[in-house]
DNA sequence: TTGGATTTTTAGTCACGTCTAAAAATGCAC
DNA sequence: GTGCATTTTTAGACGTGACTAAAAATCCAA
């Protein structure tokens, strides 16, 4: 388990630079860039990751981060944002002040302290920057985060928002299946597309 | 100034097992055991302390808090007791299981944030254990703690409220001189006082 | 006051997380 | 495809703060 700042810090920055996703790869460098450290600590940080099941590494490639990586980074940016609702809500702090102090209460470790945090500001939907607070189990709320298909975890009913570099054919061979921006994707449908299409389709949970 | 939370966690030690007292000498090994660290550790840490100015090393002998330090660790006093009270007054935590949460919270840096959790909780005099509450400045409320003399600072009015090991003829000198329990004690008297009687006399602040 | 038990410090090692400098892999231009 | 520029990793070092083992100081008892 072992967590510390410092692991800690480096699967944000491959959270944040990844946009949450857990099939984006990320370069070192501009880890490095992000964390404002040398690209050689960062090497040796994903390394650590990489032995703690956080975060895959290919070398000369980048990171990327692992469903049980994804989780824990969730609940840093919960535990972050839910503190800056409260800096901001309860203490009155601007909403441009409360970075650096949510940076440091992130790292505080209460399972406890965070679910009654988030009952005390009556479970808010998104911070006072308007990003959305992820719920304890990892998952956002109903209407909230496109994400792309591949870091739809579990997988269930959602709405097309996009697709990412979309080739004309693979544009053509979606459509082909009916497949279109606003349409409903079923979970018995997601598990028969091509795998390519899991990293390009961009979607967000439909309402039940 | 360099802050650390282990330098932080050794001047609260020494601070704790001084009983506040900045006159009061502790051993090494008395931390060690209230840290739950090895005897050299502690001893490489208060020369780390010694050289920020928080403390002084006697070696073989022991350690005792700077005014410096002492102002330092009423700081971190201030801002585990404000956590404390957050924790179970607006939390509702149970007040038996804060102590490590406010153990972790006490170490988040941000003066702006102790003073608006202040304001916040209502400037609450004292802790849900009943223990009093440092102010911003370093100082108690008036109806606050008892300290030896040569911990009041500044040197201000201040009730006698008992005497340390005091020997028969120390008691005897105090009477001659009109210094008993409950009587006041002024600034300009204390000055002319024996400097063995400032470690000796337990005073708290008189109303003004 | 001297000797032995105890306490404390010094010396040397280790893990963590950073750094710089050098080597290795990648990839782009030609 | 070969070669050079760029990116990334490896190698080696350092500071912090912990440890164990050994040396030094203190204290107490005879």
């Amino acid at each position: 388990m072992s967590k510390s700042t410092q692991r800690e810090d480096h699967l944000k920055a491959l959270y944040a630079l990844a946009h949450g996703h857990a099939s984006t790869w990320v370069s070192t460098s501009q880890m490095a860039v992000h964390l404002g450290v040398k690209p050689p600590s960062v090497t040796a940080m994903v390394q650590v990751l990489s032995e703690l099941g956080w975060a895959e590494h290919r070398p000369y490639h980048g990171a990327r981060l692992t469903a049980t990586g994804r989780k824990l980074a969730l609940s840093l940016v919960r535990k972050h944002r839910l503190w800056e609702t409260f800096l901001v809500q309860r203490l009155g702090f601007g909403w441009e002040e409360v970075h650096d102090i949510a940076e440091q209460l992130e790292h505080v470790d209460s399972l406890e302290l965070v679910e009654r945090l988030d009952a005390y500001l009556g479970h808010p939907k998104s911070d006072p920057h308007g990003d959305p607070i992820p719920k304890a189990d990892g998952t956002f709320h109903p209407e909230g985060e496109i994400c792309v298909l591949a870091d739809l975890d579990p997988v269930v009913r959602c709405k097309v928002k996009g697709v990412r570099d979309g080739s004309d054919d693979t544009l053509s061979a979606m459509s082909a299946r009916g497949i279109s921006l606003g349409s409903t994707l079923l979970p018995e449908d997601i598990t028969t597309f091509p795998v390519t299409w899991l990293d390009q389709l961009l979607v967000c949970k439909a309402q039940e």
